[in-house]
DNA sequence: CTTGCACCTGTAGTTACTACAGAGAGTATA
DNA sequence: TATACTCTCTGTAGTAACTACAGGTGCAAG
């Protein structure tokens, strides 16, 4: 059992993001010391992991959410984590095509730009129509 | 002169947007009516016009303030203009690198799961680690 | 014993809006 | 003219996902 800091260190997470997850449910209520300082078991450290890992793969909090729904019932099925799964990869997708979308009309915008010290730029009249 | 539901049908933005773009500087305050209605002329057109092409194009607040900043200036030169466009190309550059590692490591992990109505999905092991 | 850090709580700030509530203004119809 | 309905006004609160504080204990070392 560690308290709040140490399990920060331990999964290179920031102490009150720990607080945060819990309050809005993403984390069970730990174990309390006598005095009230929390008391994270391995379990705990290996369900934080889980959160971190999704989150740093693209997960919304309510992504999340459905996937911890679906672990903590305890039977789930590999259909159901693969649905999620599969809808957040398209939305991905659909983020790479917009950026990539947008990139071009830059690229293409700020080739009309000397970029030279002179006064009035053509990206600044494209931007204005 | 035109009112402010008026500016938001022309500009094909939210109502509520344009109060928000005047009270944190973006769009000066503009002529009122007797009775204390906001009043748009042309040029008040053109700059939401600007403002709403810029967020479109994915700039941030921050850079359009700057962006701005330069046009009022009136005397800015290409070379300004160009730097904070590169720059938010780079940084687009970058989210789209981003994204694609991600969706990488998606697609490589949710071909593990065979998404068949089984228990225990190889996914969910993978983000457990 | 006291110094100093870790932890506790609640709350406010961040970004870029959006959505109210309650009141006054303007317009169309009876 | 009266009424109804829509528009606009203001300030404020909510959204996502945290982060950062303030003011107050707990704990371990010197």
């Amino acid at each position: 059992m560690i308290k709040r800091g140490a399990l920060a260190e331990a999964t290179g997470s920031n102490i009150e993001t720990i607080r945060y997850y819990e309050k809005i449910g993403l984390l069970h209520e730990p174990d309390r010391s006598a005095s009230g300082h929390r008391l994270y078991s391995r379990d705990d450290q290996k369900r934080l992991g889980f959160v971190l890992r999704c989150r740093e793969l693209g997960f919304s909090i309510a992504e999340l959410r459905e996937l911890l729904g679906l672990v903590d019932t305890k039977d789930y099925t590999c259909a159901e984590v693969l649905a999620v799964t599969t809808q957040h990869i398209e939305d991905i997708a659909k983020k790479i095509a917009d950026l990539k979308r947008l990139k071009r009309t830059l690229d293409r915008m700020s080739a009309e730009c000397s970029g030279e010290a002179v006064p009035d730029c053509p990206l600044v009249e494209a931007l204005f129509e």
